[in-house]
DNA sequence: TAAAGTTTTTAGGTTTGCCTAAATTATTCA
DNA sequence: TGAATAATTTAGGCAAACCTAAAAACTTTA
């Protein structure tokens, strides 16, 4: 199977339903595609049968899709380019952590295989990128880390901030108004059972934030 | 006038249109930007009528299209980018110069003006790339230096290659071929008036180059 | 200066990647 | 379990950026 070339638009695809699979595991729907890119159902639809056709995916009709094994190689290229050049914005050219995903979004496209070990060389093989994820390798091989949620702590245990899960501008702008980047350490205040949200500290000042904003923020616990 | 973002071909067509014009200076034929591009003229013709109506061009039907002041102004811009990431290719990621050109025409279409502008100050603002071309400023100036073809030396006189026009694949080649790069010392050995070619001495071997050859090798005279 | 040749445009298609509206299938829940 | 609801697909369209073939306009040349 040579490498044949694809498009960016399917490239963004195959990366969303390979994060949509929890590394290949799930199948997933259509409907969750269009959520992720934006692009209303139908045209989802009509995409699954074109990569299905490369054999990059499965596509069981009104089930759902799953991403096949060439599939899951390929989206692990384009995350190696992703977060390869993310590191690169911010190490190199002092881009904020918050200010990269977008540029890194347009870069990941750009398919030099040639390139993209260069750059990796250049930054000196990182492991992970500045959000916390980990990178791949050029063999698609990635560390594995699973982090634990703040969620996951119990009432007065400590954590630092490790990895951000959701890359969205909105996401980014509240957790800089709650003053979490990585690194930040918080301690857990309370947690509240009606809704799972939880009282965290963080530089003295406590909030509650939802299940769903902790759940997309990974710890070390301290 | 915002900044209306433009697609890949229209960049690619502007420049293309703007590196023909001479600056500018001279109206350009619908089969020139045809066969640098590798578009047949009737797609041509197609393009120059969208980019009329943008007034980034001047098209006079059946006459030839002259670059607008804005036109010029963009084109500009993405031949900054272009350059700047040649640089960035050569010294940083440690890329040969006839291997930079291909990946660049990718790269200079990822339009962060904040990026180039990062990537420019990392670079150490870069006055001219690999190929010896020089690179516009932020603000599009551009060091215009019109440098002397191997041509214009006289016999028994010497020069230091100091930039390559064409940047085709097959023109690097017969470059390589030749020991010809950028620093290389030639002296003229002959000039046969038959054709204009010229013999040349590189590292002590003579050979005879053409005059489209000589013409696309500028140099500074020693 | 008219015929021949060249350049450019027009007309009519194609592919890609998207859209809306309507039809179909699956799921929920009363 | 059957009716309502939700998810998904099909059908039909559209814009961008190409193409080929044919027509029209310019240029050369005899
Ligand atoms: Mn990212
Ligand atoms: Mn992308
Ligand atoms: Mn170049
Ligand atoms: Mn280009």
């Amino acid at each position: 199977m040579p490498n044949i070339k694809l498009s960016k638009s399917e490239e963004n695809y195959l990366k969303s339903i390979f994060n949509l699979s929890e590394f290949g595991n799930k199948q997933v729907s259509t409907n969750s595609i269009s959520k992720i890119l934006n692009i209303e159902p139908a045209s989802v639809t009509d995409m699954l049968k074109k990569l299905s056709k490369k054999n990059l995916v499965y596509h069981e009709k009104y089930k759902g899709s799953t991403i096949s094994k060439s599939g899951i190689k390929i989206a692990l290229q384009i995350i190696r380019r992703h977060r390869l050049w993310e590191v690169f914005l911010h190490d190199k050219l002092k881009f904020k952590w918050d200010e990269i995903h977008e540029i890194a979004e347009e870069l990941e496209h750009v398919s030099s295989e040639e390139l993209i070990d260069n750059l990796d060389k250049y930054l000196k093989y990182p492991k992970i990128d500045p959000h916390g994820d980990p990178i791949p390798n050029k063999l698609g091989e990635i560390d594995f880390v699973d982090k634990i949620s703040i969620s996951d702590l119990n009432i007065n245990e400590k954590g630092i901030v490790s990895r951000i899960i959701n890359e969205d501008e909105e996401f980014f702008n509240l957790l800089k108004k709650l003053n979490i980047e990585i690194g930040t350490e918080i301690k857990i205040v309370d947690k509240i059972e009606y809704d799972q949200s939880v009282e965290i500290l963080i530089n003295k000042k406590s909030v509650i934030i939802s299940k769903d904003i902790s759940n997309n923020i990974k710890i070390t616990k301290i």
